[in-house]
DNA sequence: CCAATATTTAGAATAATTCTAAATATTGAC
DNA sequence: GTCAATATTTAGAATTATTCTAAATATTGG
């Protein structure tokens, strides 16, 4: 596959060594463009190699942020998410059902954004914005004492 | 103190109660304007109020950003921390010592800055930045193994 | 002052993640 | 190809921030 070469190439640049536990995660990863969990890789991987562990997953996830393959996406204090979309977004967060969706930035500098003071070296900038997915909007789920699943997420991963 | 009535204020407008712990940790979180993680509101409120247990303090956090008067930050996935702060503003991180410093927003609206593509409802949005702060910059503490907490940080907090 | 309701509290429970140390796999040198 | 050196995988234990639980206490309106 195409696309081990380039996980390869990536790999031995950075001085790590392709394993099979590491291809598989990444295709998992490319398979469904969606914004995983670990919890989710690891189910997603085990159906590829049952025998994969999730100590491996979260190892596979990190070399893969290491080597610029994906990315982690930090919503509020849930799960961390991983997102194989390396082009320039963002993220929206639905707060009602907790999915997680690329959408594009519009500004063109960092300077149109935020500014940092004097003495201060920015590397890095996120935005992120929270509200109502299409589906929830759609689905008008209402805010139960402890919200249900709504039925458009977990369509797949059915059982262990 | 007049701080207190505000609080009070906005805690009865919100249906809550008035209590000395709620007091403790909202004049905790405006004595020094730093960005607090819960630990260390525990820490300085135990100061003003030795009995408060980190539960209270846990909820009295969580009442403060309910009716508006704080507000939370999260960087990546360590403990969240909290700011008292509600002018629009960013926050930046610095990724050596953990210090979080309100940054100014340039941008004048929402669209400047993203785009939610159609069906999507937008709420919220939030600018973060990563970088090298100051203080680390001229410290210039090299990454070691484990990274030694830098000296600008903790200067209080001795000891419990 | 009393009943109704809200809050505090200690400690247990949870959940995501990281750590540990032993087993296994991969690499480059020969 | 074989071997030593190094990297990776693995299961399970440990960690950490946070939430939950249920009993004790405080606050409120009537």
């Amino acid at each position: 596959m195409i696309l081990d070469e380039q996980l390869n190439q990536r790999l031995t640049r950075t001085g790590l060594r392709p394993t099979p536990q590491r291809q598989a995660v990444y295709s998992v990863m490319l398979q469904k463009l969606d914004h995983p969990t670990a919890d989710q890789v690891f189910f997603r991987a085990k159906q590829v190699m049952p025998d994969i562990s999730m100590a491996t997953v979260y190892n596979c996830l990190e070399t893969l942020v290491r080597c610029g393959l994906v990315r982690q996406v930090n919503v509020n204090r849930a799960a961390t998410r991983f997102c194989p979309n390396m082009a320039e977004h963002s993220h929206f967060y639905c707060s009602e059902c907790g999915s997680v969706h690329d959408i594009s930035v519009s500004a063109r500098n960092p300077e149109d954004v935020f500014q940092v003071p004097e003495g201060f070296q920015a590397e890095h900038f996120e935005i992120s914005v929270r509200g109502i997915c299409p589906a929830c909007r759609q689905g008008g789920i209402k805010a139960a004492t402890s919200a249900p699943t709504p039925l458009h997420v977990y369509e797949d991963e059915m059982s262990l």
